[in-house]
DNA sequence: CTGAAAGCGCTAACAA
DNA sequence: TTGTTAGCGCTTTCAG
């Protein structure tokens, strides 16, 4: 097991200085065209690679991007995931990642404290929020922090989102649209902004056709969780003619509910409509009618807000609020006259 | 933004060396309790943490493991994503995260000199090979590698896997058991140790019972990939009773292909048998035959034999293949008289 | 353009 | 038990 090469050996063989190695390796820093081959060959031959940590430390930048992440059930999530990991590998950068479950709301807490010791240049927390005093130090520190698909009252805090109220509006219009008057929601998670923003644009978007929720169930974006509330919700004679579920992942179970459990057909007796537009959705299985996410600008738009906010601590907050679009499929029909 | 404490400001607060703030926080090291109690409470009011980089430079561990992963739209991997993530967690460990595009076998080599540069204590390839050259880089460099759910001829290299050769007999055995004559099989990656193993295993499963392949074709673990293959496959009239697909998720795509584009009925037309058994495949509306692989043993597995080789590197290679078990459900039913 | 020298923040001998 | 002293491998002044 031969030993690491540094730098100066590689000085050494070339012989140069290891400060000349450096600069070598170094954008925009002053070398001869003699000494940069020389380097370049005996660094080639011992196999150097500089070593990442080192330069971390004397720099201050670790080219590491802390992401936490949750319900990784949830394909979207994986899929935000892959897109944000690469996007960001191309930039330079590498995750470090964590999982938080979500119900350990400090478990996010002690994750943040150990990601901050690596020394990351930047964080994003996909699907879970954080303690004030925890951004707070994060400000301290300069470090940026991006809110992914989630949001916060904190206004210093930057944030991606897609128009949650509005697509949950898009589904509520829709609904009146098939001429449905018996409408349920499966909520997600209390707690979670987009379980609040999607609910109230769903409700408003009822209202304005003089509608109202008749059902009303929490499945905590879990798929047993949503499968329990479908259950409940359409076991008696008064069930809903359509249901609105606050994300796909569990519109899902709640199809599945519908029809294996109580033979029911989707569309034909209930319609269902979900949230993401996952990549399942589409699956003639389900043929999900769903509000889509704008998943490659939402990743573009955090990638954005860090690369910004690490090159200039003192901006503002990066705040943005993507369109989506309502993908209408098979599993929402007309009522029925 | 203030600036970042170091154990010098804790000394000096605390009127102690810095190395006695650093053995204070250094487990097994001396220090008094009056020494221990001061520095403590100077640490908590100047909310000092150690600095993970400089640590890691001068004891040679960084705590970090690289992950290389690929085919995150396979439920399969971001299950082992999150409870890999958790397991190093729970032994101090983080994860630096790097995605693979599956079909550049050279990507891998790039990311992997980059995973390197952190000076990563272990790494682990999910679903992803890598050239011989470059696992003796990390032989060289000490690095122990360790392939999750994928094998290769080099006896060097550590491996976590199912019994995929037993897992294809089982399903070969189980669809001869059914009475099916007409089988046929859908490949993935012909390059994949996964998708020899579990073909090799099928065919002699069937072999065993007088049973030969009628039909091929491959999916290269993509849904649209397997969704081809299946209308390639049964579009004729002498489609097979019985089709093995290498996997879950492409056999969600042919289920989905033979009923909503094929007009089939699964399993009374065709059965459908995949492998993984993810959480997918217990849905209702696939209720898929699966092998499943025993994916906590398995991450375990890939821990343990991470940490012993970390331990103690001249330790020789870990290569491990855990028994899955076959679930029978809806998806396979018996031949028709 | 190039080498010498001073650290980045911390751990690990080594004396005291 | 403590403080002092070297570094880890690299970047970055600062002279030359």
């Amino acid at each position: 097991m031969q030993k690491k090469i540094t730098s100066l050996q590689v000085a050494q063989r070339a012989g140069v200085s290891q400060s000349a190695v450096s600069r070598v390796f170094t954008q925009g820093a002053s070398a001869s065209p003699a000494t940069v081959t020389k380097v370049k060959k005996a660094a080639a031959e011992l196999g150097y690679r500089r070593n990442a940590m080192a330069r971390a430390m004397i720099t201050g930048k670790s080219r590491m991007i802390g992401l936490v992440v949750a319900y990784l059930e949830n394909q979207f999530y994986p899929e935000a995931v892959e897109r944000l990991s690469n996007a960001l590998q191309e930039r330079g950068y590498h995750v470090l990642i964590f999982m938080a479950s979500p119900t350990v709301g400090d478990g996010v807490q002690a994750v943040m404290e150990e990601i901050l010791d690596y020394q990351v240049e930047g964080i994003v927390l996909a699907s879970v929020s954080m303690s004030s005093s925890l951004s707070t130090r994060c400000a301290e520190h300069g470090i940026p922090v991006v809110l992914f698909n989630r949001e916060q009252d904190d206004a210093s805090m930057s944030s991606v989102t897609t128009d949650n109220y509005g697509g949950g509006v898009a589904i509520g219009t829709h609904f009146a649209e098939l001429g449905h008057t018996l409408i349920g929601y499966i909520a997600g998670h209390e707690e979670a902004s987009t379980q609040r923003d999607r609910e109230q644009g769903f409700r408003d978007g009822l209202a304005a056709a003089g509608l109202d929720l008749s059902a009303r169930q929490v499945g905590n974006f879990l798929y047993a969780g949503a499968r329990a509330s479908a259950l409940e919700m359409c076991a008696g004679t008064d069930r809903p003619e359509a249901i609105f579920v606050c994300n796909d992942h569990m519109a899902f179970a709640v199809v599945d509910a519908l029809r294996f459990k109580l033979g029911l057909r989707v569309p034909e007796d209930v319609s269902v409509a979900g949230f993401d537009d996952v990549p399942i959705a589409a699956w003639p299985a389900y043929n999900l009618t769903s509000y889509r996410q704008p998943i490659n600008r939402m990743v573009g738009q955090t990638v954005e807000a860090l690369m910004q906010r690490i090159e200039d601590p003192s901006r503002q907050a990066h705040r943005v609020k993507l369109e989506g679009a309502l993908i209408r499929r098979g599993s929402t029909a007309p009522a029925k006259r």
